[in-house]
RNA sequence: GGCGCGGUGGCAGAGUGGUCAUGCAGGGGACUGCAACUCCCCGUACAGCGGUUCGAUUCCGCUCCGUGCCUCCA
């Protein structure tokens, strides 16, 4: 069975055909880093981290490249704001992005290009649209000109008179057509900005991945990803400028292949917004989840669906990771190493990153199967999705509300006194020793090999 | 207004032209001193209206409702 993604630009389900078999090249646009990151970036970091490692199970060799941008205006007032330099910022916000989506199961990107390290790059590009007469500077500015692109809008299906009729932007006067785009805008002083032939300044915002894809993965390349916001304008000016600037301008394929748009992220029913107070970061979730239970609650819908992030949603995924946890626990005298991917779950991944059926798989596998084979199937299943990485038995024991070796006494002395009553029969004060415990957050579960406990999340 | 996406049982969420999703929650039972854990059992869900069909939740059309994008927001 051949994998299957649906392309956004062809707008149905299709086999995927790899330019080159041996070596699979994959672009998704990564954050700009002027703040934490919130849960939608975490959802599209973790939704083309399982896209990677499909591919990487299914291809000998594969590049993933995710960018980060490190300028922008937005940037600029958040260091303007701090009175830091910009660079205090954008170090600082990668770095915890980063740590971050390590906690969230995310693999490092092969490559994870800066923008400012590609200036070159994005002149020589800049350059060229200008030569082929795809841009044109205006009072210090590069624009370019939409019109000069006979296939623009292909990806998100608008008509250029489409959008101006849809504008509702003040038009800069030095623009030839309302929907011209910047590639390069000036620079003050005590703005970033770099000498160019076009004079002090800074790229815009889509020249980056323009460059920065083509730089690392050379063109074309197999699949280009990022939210679905991001359709419109951001990657139909990619596709604008990359394709003009190899005078491709007609072939949009010339730039990637296949379009990969993650869905949007609702929390509690509500969009996401800094006036509903709503905005959840990933850093915060970091903190008060298991990495691996947010990573499975994101998995949870299908990438393209809308995804309503709650407590619900949480809950769900925490108990389903729990009972893997277990059945590995159980296991754990058992001889057995990570074998194929289930084939259910190698299936439901291939057909366009199936999540929501994995999951009803894993729950179908540990009814069905037991012993070895179990453990080898989790184990590969745990391995392609990212989850399941941890040693069973620290499941259990928060870590970041790890108990003091005293606290861990008392609770084994209390144990030990609730055995001995149990013994005698004082049902009253085992059962008064089992309050006191779960006070304390620990749960008491009898089992046939005597008491275990753990802590309440 | 333009271009999209979606409406499945209390909730989450796949899928299919004609037997079953799955999970969470809930109910019942087994186990237990009682619990918890675990296991077993339990729900006539596919927005509405037409059409195609022997048969539609699944295909087509319309309606209603929700939702995303339309210049820098994943």
């Amino acid at each position: 069975m051949p994998l299957k993604l649906y392309n956004s630009l062809t707008r149905q389900k299709e086999d995927f055909v790899p330019i080159n078999p041996d070596h699979v090249k994959m672009y998704a646009c990564g954050p700009t880093v002027y703040n934490y990151a919130h849960i939608g970036n975490a959802r599209m970091a973790v939704v083309f981290d399982l896209w990677a490692r499909v591919l990487r199970h299914l291809y000998p060799k594969v590049t993933y490249v995710s960018n980060i941008t490190d300028v922008e205006d937005k940037i600029m007032i958040a260091a303007k704001e701090a009175g830091v330099p910009i660079s205090e910022i954008t170090e600082k916000y990668t770095k915890i992005y980063n740590d971050d989506m390590a906690s969230l199961g995310v693999l490092p990107p092969d490559i994870q290009p800066k923008a400012t390290e590609h200036i070159e790059e994005m002149i020589v590009q800049i350059q060229q649209l200008i030569k082929g007469g795809y841009a044109y500077e205006a009072e210090g500015h590069v624009l370019f000109h939409v019109p000069s692109d006979p296939s623009y809008g292909v990806l998100s299906g608008r008509s250029r008179d489409e959008q101006v009729a849809g504008a509702r932007v003040e038009v800069a006067p030095y623009k030839r057509d309302p929907a011209d785009f910047v590639l390069w805008k000036p620079s003050t002083d005590d703005q970033p900005g770099w000498d160019s032939p076009f004079g002090f300044g800074r790229p815009g915002w889509h020249i980056e991945c323009s460059a920065m894809a083509e730089k690392h993965l050379g063109l074309p390349f197999d699949i280009h990803g990022g939210g679905a916001d991001l359709k419109f304008p951001h990657h139909e000016n990619e596709i604008a400028q990359s394709c003009c600037a190899n005078g491709k301008e007609n072939e949009p394929e010339s730039f990637s292949k296949y379009w990969l748009h993650n869905g949007f992220l609702t929390v509690e029913g509500e969009k996401m917004s800094k006036s509903l107070g709503n905005f959840l970061l990933a850093h915060d979730l970091v903190q008060s989840y298991p990495g691996e239970v947010l990573r499975l609650a994101f998995l949870s819908a299908h990438y393209r669906q809308p995804l309503d992030w709650s407590e619900q949603v949480l809950h769900q995924n925490q108990v389903l990771l729990d009972k893997l946890y277990k059945k590995l626990e159980e296991l754990s005298d058992v001889e057995a190493s990570a074998g194929d991917v289930p084939q259910d779950i190698l299936d439901a991944l291939m057909d366009d990153l199936n999540t929501p059926l994995v999951m009803a798989s894993l729950n179908k596998l540990m009814k069905e199967k037991d012993g070895a084979e179990l453990k080898a199937a989790l184990l590969a299943a745990g391995n392609i999705m990212g989850i399941l990485q941890h040693d069973p038995a620290a499941w259990f024991v928060s870590d970041e509300d790890g108990l003091t070796p005293e606290q861990v006494q008392k609770v084994e002395l209390l144990i030990a006194e609730r055995i001995e009553a149990k013994d005698q029969k004082d049902f009253a004060k085992a059962d008064e020793i089992r309050k006191e415990l779960l006070v304390m957050g620990i749960e008491i579960k009898d089992t046939r090999e005597g008491p275990t406990w753990e802590q309440l999340g």
